[in-house]
DNA sequence: CTAAGTGCAAATCATTTGCAACCAG
DNA sequence: CTGGTTGCAAATGATTTGCACTTAG
């Protein structure tokens, strides 16, 4: 390597941080610049592929088109927040043995699959019974009570 | 009405044929261009809008972010093709009570949802079998052809 | 006539690429 | 020095919009 790749770092960085679970390009921009790094969307688009070239990150797409990022790790689903339009990780909602049943059942094969849930994320969920309590009790978020 | 909308009907047609099951822009103009239909973008684009408006089809997006569309009908998910790059239905995959145990353990809300299986239709899995097939005995031709 | 529907051209948006400058190794 | 990085500018690709024209009702 001929230079430490200031940009792929940061990227790396914000990604393994928890300020959100997965970032555009333009909001990995705007993050890096208000950080006081001074890079544009064609070196953040490089350090990206690279990353992603890498195994480092994932690339995803959401329902708008756009494409956003998030740090790779086991597979997982994502909940897309219609309020504070974020992405949230989801623990995986298929189980393989229903992705077995589905491969015989409809004659294909799945290498792999995205879910993408469409709702509230658990904080603006929250905000939202809080404006406007439910007329039944609402339930309360206990440990999971499998 | 001033006029009979001819690209939106034109449109809603191709869709509930059985050609293929959902439609990117591009796809919907040539075909309706080779259909002797003298059409650009922007008039399938606008009456698109106006029919998904009308709850007459739906908007998906491709991985790539590209837009396609298809037939409003009852919830299904997709698979999308990795070979011949179609989009085909698959029953849903998730039943509901999973929908409602995931709200209860992740603390979220769920609107809706949408699965993209990735892998191979019916018909490019056959395909692909007869040129591989699985069974040890008929190990033959590989390599070969390029 | 009169406005919804349409086509062409131009504008947007989100990337993606060309290229010259840079600099850690 | 040197090649991987980076930033700026320009190119793409896919929509999306402005606007004038057309024509069914």
């Amino acid at each position: 390597m001929a230079r430490t790749p200031r940009i792929a770092t940061a990227i790396t960085e914000l990604l393994a941080g928890n300020e959100r679970h997965a970032w555009t390009l333009e909001e990995i921009r705007d993050s890096l610049v208000r950080g006081g790094t001074k890079t544009d969307f064609s070196s953040i688009f490089r350090a990206s592929e690279k990353l992603i070239a890498d195994g480092a990150i994932k690339k995803l797409s959401l329902e708008d088109g756009r494409a956003c990022f998030e740090q790779a790790a086991a597979h997982h689903d994502h909940l897309h927040c219609t309020d504070c339009d974020r992405l949230v990780a989801i623990p995986c909602v298929i189980p393989r043995k229903a992705l077995t049943a589905i491969e015989a059942r409809a004659g294909v094969t799945i290498s792999e699959h995205q879910v993408t849930l469409i709702g509230l994320c658990p904080t603006c969920r929250i905000a939202a019974e809080k404006r406007q309590p439910r007329t039944t009790r609402s339930r309360v978020r206990r440990g999971a009570s499998s």
